[in-house]
DNA sequence: GCCCAGGAGATGT
DNA sequence: ACATCTCATGGG
């Protein structure tokens, strides 16, 4: 990988990135604006373009003291090349999974922008969880103009969610949402240790993140996966079911257990491979063997 | 109208 | 420990 600073931005060679897979397309985050073939967010305070190059891709902005902060952001000095031999035994559909998706990398976004995606993400779906997002950024997060793209919107802090209240949130639409991000609010504002999260072993992690109110299980392991650096986190939403049920274990029931035994059969980067796994299901890009009762259309997932 | 979505929380057994 | 309900909201 090799980086160079010019007017102001970074220049970047490096293979393995897909940009709208990663960003926009695998679910991992959820506020990126793609913007004429660029992409365009607010990520801790920084607005940024990022866009598509031969062999590469740029950033801008991105002084040099900047580069650290978006090379761990997009993850890039983890090596995918060690990923796919890791999971060389595995059953063909996990490597099936990674060869069909080059360039899809897990983000480490900061830990309160991940916490506030995936409690509005409960029991929803991925458009209404961008646009739902969008909203809430629109409304109360921080303004930056960002040459050729316009005005950008970071997540809103701890204390402005809490100084919003809950009914202006459910007038952005997050319903039943609301109470569960001004509670988590307030734990925030209160000392609950987010930073301190990456640094726990994963059981100590779960155990703090699930106390806060609209973080069960599953929001947690997402926080854990995509915000805290917790590779072994294995979120198990209705589609991971689906998948483990179709191409892992069959007849296993229960979340809790089909978590289990991801985390048992993946190992310490389960998280990383559930992503791979998560997507293909979802998408169609692999199939899915039919359930009872349940029929697999085509999904046009456009974004 | 019904069913679904990267579920969580409360209640009942 | 496990099953069942309800909770907003918008799209198919």
């Amino acid at each position: 990988m090799q980086v160079s600073f010019r007017d102001g931005g970074a220049q970047v060679a490096h293979a393995s990135l897909d940009l709208q897979l990663t960003l926009v397309d695998s679910a991992q985050a959820f506020h990126w604006r793609k913007v004429a073939g660029a992409y365009a967010a607010v990520v801790d305070g920084r607005a940024v373009r990022l866009c598509p190059q031969e062999e590469g891709f740029s950033l801008t902005p991105c002084a040099p003291e900047d580069w650290p902060f978006w090379r761990r952001y997009l993850d890039l000095d983890r090596d995918y090349g060690a990923l796919v031999e890791e999971c060389a035994h595995l059953a063909p559909m996990a490597r099936q999974a990674l060869d069909r998706l080059p360039g899809l990398r897990i983000l480490n976004q900061p830990t309160w922008e991940a916490l506030v995606s995936f409690i509005l993400s409960a029991n929803n779906n991925v458009g209404r969880i961008q646009s739902l997002v969008a909203a809430v950024c629109r409304a109360l997060g921080s303004a930056h103009p960002l040459e050729g793209v316009g005005m950008l919107h970071g997540f809103p802090s701890p204390e402005r969610l809490l100084s919003a209240g809950e009914e202006a949130l459910r007038q952005l639409g997050c319903g039943y949402r609301a109470p569960y991000l001004v509670g988590t609010a307030r734990a925030v504002t209160e000392g609950f240790p987010l930073e301190a999260l990456s640094g726990m072993a994963y059981p100590e992690a779960l155990k703090r993140l699930v106390s806060l109110p609209g973080v069960g299980e599953k929001v947690a392991d997402c926080v854990l996966l995509f915000g805290c650096g917790h590779a072994d986190a294995f979120p198990v939403d209705v589609w991971v079911e689906r998948m483990m049920l179709s191409w892992f274990t069959p007849e296993l029931k229960g979340r809790k257990r089909i978590k289990q035994q991801g985390r048992v059969l993946f190992g310490p980067h389960a998280g990383l491979l559930q992503q791979y796994l998560f997507h293909c299901a979802r998408t169609g890009l692999l199939p899915l063997e039919e359930a009872e009762g349940r029929q697999i259309e085509d999904r046009g997932l456009s974004v």
